[in-house]
DNA sequence: TTGTCGCATGCCGATATAGGCATATGATGG
DNA sequence: CCATCATATGCCTATATCGGCATGCGACAA
């Protein structure tokens, strides 16, 4: 191994929840549990797709599966969001901080141009 | 194009933020600005792999640019990390519950096992 | 104008996906 | 044991990175 593309999306929730289908899925998780086939339609992905898609999500954690009968039921695990939730967090006083800082900067350009 | 590998982390939050090494760079510039040099060295990476972080995060809003001097000073914009901390957060309720579920569903499986 | 400093880009190699398809697996009901 | 339904995998193609290196480029000071 010389040169990695990306960290592997298996590993790593922020990788896992990149994916604009594979947070369709949780989303859609959020109702209850479902089995493949059901999500898949639902978001209008083949079903090998979503079965891909759900392997990387129970690989991070993200979700579970439970036998039920001739189908395989996935449920949402949120556990794993709420590390993303906190890292996240840690920049609330910055997005609303950020509007000044910008609102400072823009005034600096201008104070920078009359002072040509 | 007929086959897409992943979207493209130019135009998405998410993916921009499923990078370790540009968490790194936001999190740091939560102390303030820095110029591209003084982030790649704290970080361990080359100039040009940080530049090219940096673009990243320049071109989805999560990073400004500022000249001064010679130097380009980098500073954060967090507003962009919002809608990520609410699309999260609609998840807050379920990962308290998910203890519950998991539970259940343990002792689900522990009841079917005596039942054999 | 010229030399430097600080950054941004271009190019290359190795890889990790995302999807589509066909097919292997598993569990169930007869 | 067999046919069938519900899923999981394997394989292949087109891409999108990530990192390393060398190099282009713009701003500044002498």
């Amino acid at each position: 191994m010389v040169a990695m593309a990306r960290a592997a999306t298996t590993s790593d929730v922020f990788n896992a929840i990149a994916e604009p289908q594979r947070r369709n899925i949780l989303a859609l998780l959020q109702a209850g549990e479902r089995p493949v086939t059901d999500l898949a339609q639902e978001l209008g992905m083949t079903q090998p797709g979503a079965s891909k898609h759900l392997r990387v999500l129970r690989e991070v954690g993200l979700v579970r599966v439970r036998g039920a009968g001739k189908q395989r039921l996935y449920g949402l695990d949120a556990r794993g969001l709420r590390p993303v939730h906190e890292w996240v967090g840690g920049f609330e006083r910055f997005w609303n901080e950020s509007f000044d800082r910008l609102d400072a900067y823009v005034q600096d350009l201008k104070q920078t141009r009359q002072e040509d």
